[in-house]
DNA sequence: CCGAGACTATCAGAGCACTGATAGTGTGCC
DNA sequence: GGCACACTATCAGTGCTCTGATAGTCTCGG
């Protein structure tokens, strides 16, 4: 079996694990992270800034912050140095939704390296970052060069 | 920054690494799993067990193998000891896609694990497998026990 | 000044993935 | 025999993700 195969396994568990802590509060893993970012950044956000955080496509951070617009935990502000660019800014009940969020998101992540050392964690982490890099960084790409 | 978060983009490069090798056969990630398993498989499987072995639910597995059969990637007979049951099988065509569509799958999983020594390769994996099993291992579910 | 390029937002459409619900079938227990 | 349970297929609805296309705005260079 390909180590690729592994990723997505993982990977899906995870949002699989994650989804079902959220789901009392009635946030999608999406929107979670979202929020999360939001309430994180000292300066808010453009949905296309938000978009490039989140790894995510600005049509797709539309789709997401539709829909956490429509449950009132963010809000648009026209910016003031940009006619055009929409701000977006967590509300407090956004910020409350995700202190509740919060204690389950951290549950899933503990549950993930429960069977690590501190220093497996690492070597794991350092992994991941070596492999992305990989595909990220075009090391095949001497054809076109 | 949280170990899940690597996990979460090293899958979506990944996929989106892979989802451009195909972009030339018009094959999806997930439609190209579904026609690996059905190719690989000795006696082909139905919609539900190919789910499970995908990892998706039978409705998901439902849309994909409606966008295979549309294309004449795969076919659907009934069975003949279960009057509802669907069997699906690959049609020469999909098999001939297949073959096409492997060099690139097989080129980026090359390159996911480029950066990495065989030890290394096999450390990874076990991480992987390692934090999968805490994941789905349910240690903290006493709750309704 | 004006046009090119970069960035923003947003519409449209396709595909994947989930939950929930409905219905048919097949096995097995009472 | 008949009912319950398990498995199959499928419809309906929601949400995430992408590509492609359209349009407004801003900056910078000629």
């Amino acid at each position: 079996m390909q180590l690729g195969m592994f990723v997505r396994r993982l990977e899906q568990t995870l949002t699989a694990a994650k989804a079902d802590a959220f789901r009392e509060t009635g946030l999608t893993v999406p929107q979670h992270l979202a929020l999360l970012v939001l309430a994180a950044s000292p300066n808010n956000f453009s949905a296309a800034q938000l978009a490039r955080v989140c790894l995510v496509t600005p049509q797709t951070m539309s789709t997401i912050t539709a829909n956490l617009l429509a449950k009132g935990l963010i809000e648009k502000h026209r910016s003031d140095v940009h006619s055009q660019v929409l701000v977006l800014k967590a509300t407090p009940a956004g910020l409350e939704l995700l202190e509740r969020a919060e204690p389950g998101n951290l549950a899933v992540e503990a549950r993930l390296i429960s069977g690590f050392t501190t220093e497996e964690q690492e070597k794991f982490r350092e992994f991941l970052i070596r492999a992305l890099s990989a595909l990220t960084d075009p090391p095949g790409s001497q054809t076109e060069a």
